[in-house]
DNA sequence: AGGTGTGAAACTCTTCACAGCA
DNA sequence: TGCTGTGAAGAGTTTCACACCT
């Protein structure tokens, strides 16, 4: 099925964007708290910044959810947690099942978010017999011969694979077959996956390389906010290739810069 | 400040867009298999293919960082490697510290991601004195009241956070104060930092709950189809959302007060 | 007043399509 | 000929600013 099935024609008033779909949990996240302490309603300016982003943002994403706020009052705590819940379905139960219990997938089985939210850990699976049985996060590891049969009896729809990345693909071959359409990918590697299958990577080794970039940055730009104020002006187009022999600006570390001040010019955040 | 105040001068050569400095290291990936199955040069194509882009993306991406390619041949792999490992900052090295040695912690430790590119993890930081000495993937931990003299001594400026979220804005406050300039946050918990100190966070719960919502919209998708079969005619222009049946509150529907009742969604933080 | 909801402008990112070089 | 490099068009996202409701 899923013969072109690609369209958005659809009365687009269902058409929540993606940015703000990856927002609503922040969202749901703040305002859970705000409920456990018994506030009754809470202004976009407020929940804006105990959720990290600014208060136009978040009611604009509100907007396309619908009118839930009350003009010169705010929102109602409780009313806004149960209608994002909802939109993001977190209202329905969602068995989960991992694969690979390794390091991080006994750190995964045993996460608290997950339990917390609609989701709830149906198996944790593992290729490795000795593993077979073994209770992880008080749940026994099963071997993966059964993966098929788990997916199908638990009517499983997503998938966590903390698996070795040489083995990955072929993990969610498996579980793609078995009938699982969301994936939660944590191995280092891309998987391709038939249309009709979602798949969300976490990858460890690449925030880190991305913040090393950063990094990176803000030392040449404090060596290059001094040669400004030195030499006149004047920004080296792109990087000379050829000379691998450049020493990269060592230092590092040390030479903490008190208040954040100046920030040059330069290209912020 | 409410008035516009455009940054950026001019100048736009160092300034590579945050969209591709996150696929850079996707492609150095692809690129070191290359490398080590000797491949000599590759086209965008397939190298987009194996960082699962598409080829324009990829070649506005690397037309960034300049002309590295070849018209009619494609790009040099291991110039390539060399030339994006340089941008992010991956020739030198970075020393990590991990706070917070629990399931994830130690699985971050283990983790040999971090090592095969220019990471090396400097210290294991935990604040239950049971753990201290302990080694995990072979490093031993240490007490977090040591923290700001690791950080100090070894220059350190990345910092990862896989605390319980209770407790890492304070571990946070003190990695910063110590001089740690980069954050890899992995509690469920928005941290604020003073200007100048990046922030990338990674929230297991957060994945999962935008998969359910596109896992919800799919099988919202079946239903509408059926019934669009079926009927086929005027569209109702208000839509249904989740599996169609189901008590919609029309849009701003009238009583906000109804449904307040039954709340299911439980979670605390 | 106080604060939401939202057009419109500004900005960022992606995709197209093709000139131009090896 | 084959494939890169890139201007330009298009799509998506953020920010502004203010009308409008309570």
């Amino acid at each position: 099925m899923a013969t072109g099935r690609t369209h958005r024609p659809a009365t687009r008033s269902r058409g929540i964007p993606e940015a703000t779909v990856a927002r609503l949990p922040l969202y749901l996240r703040a305002l859970t708290a705000l409920s456990e302490r018994s506030v009754p309603t809470v202004s976009s300016e407020e929940l804006a910044a105990a959720a990290g982003v600014n208060s136009a943002k978040l009611r604009k994403d509100f907007s396309y959810l619908g009118s839930y706020g009350t003009r010169g009052v705010g929102y109602d705590v409780e009313y806004l947690v149960y209608q994002i819940s909802r939109e993001l379905g977190l209202t329905q139960d969602w068995p989960v099942v991992i694969v690979g219990i390794g390091n991080l997938g006994a750190a995964l089985a045993g996460y608290g978010g997950f339990a917390s939210r609609g989701f709830r850990v149906a198996a944790l699976i593992d290729a490795d017999p000795a593993m077979t049985g073994r209770p992880v996060a008080g749940i026994p590891v099963q071997h993966s011969d059964d993966l098929e049969k788990i997916i199908s009896e638990d009517g499983v729809s997503i998938g966590v694979i903390a698996t070795p990345a040489g083995v990955a693909q072929q993990v969610c071959d498996r579980l793609v077959a078995a009938g699982v359409t969301s994936i939660l990918n944590f191995a280092p590697t891309v998987l391709s996956v038939p249309d009709g299958v979602d798949v969300r990577k976490v990858d460890l080794s690449i925030e880190l390389q991305i913040l090393a970039f950063h990094e990176q940055r803000k030392a040449g730009e404090e060596a290059e906010a001094e040669a400004e104020a030195a030499a006149g002006a004047g920004v080296v187009a792109a990087s000379a290739p050829g000379a691998g022999a450049a020493v990269t600006p060592g230092r590092k570390g040390t030479d903490r810069k008190g208040p954040d001040g100046d920030v040059p010019a330069v290209m912020p955040a």
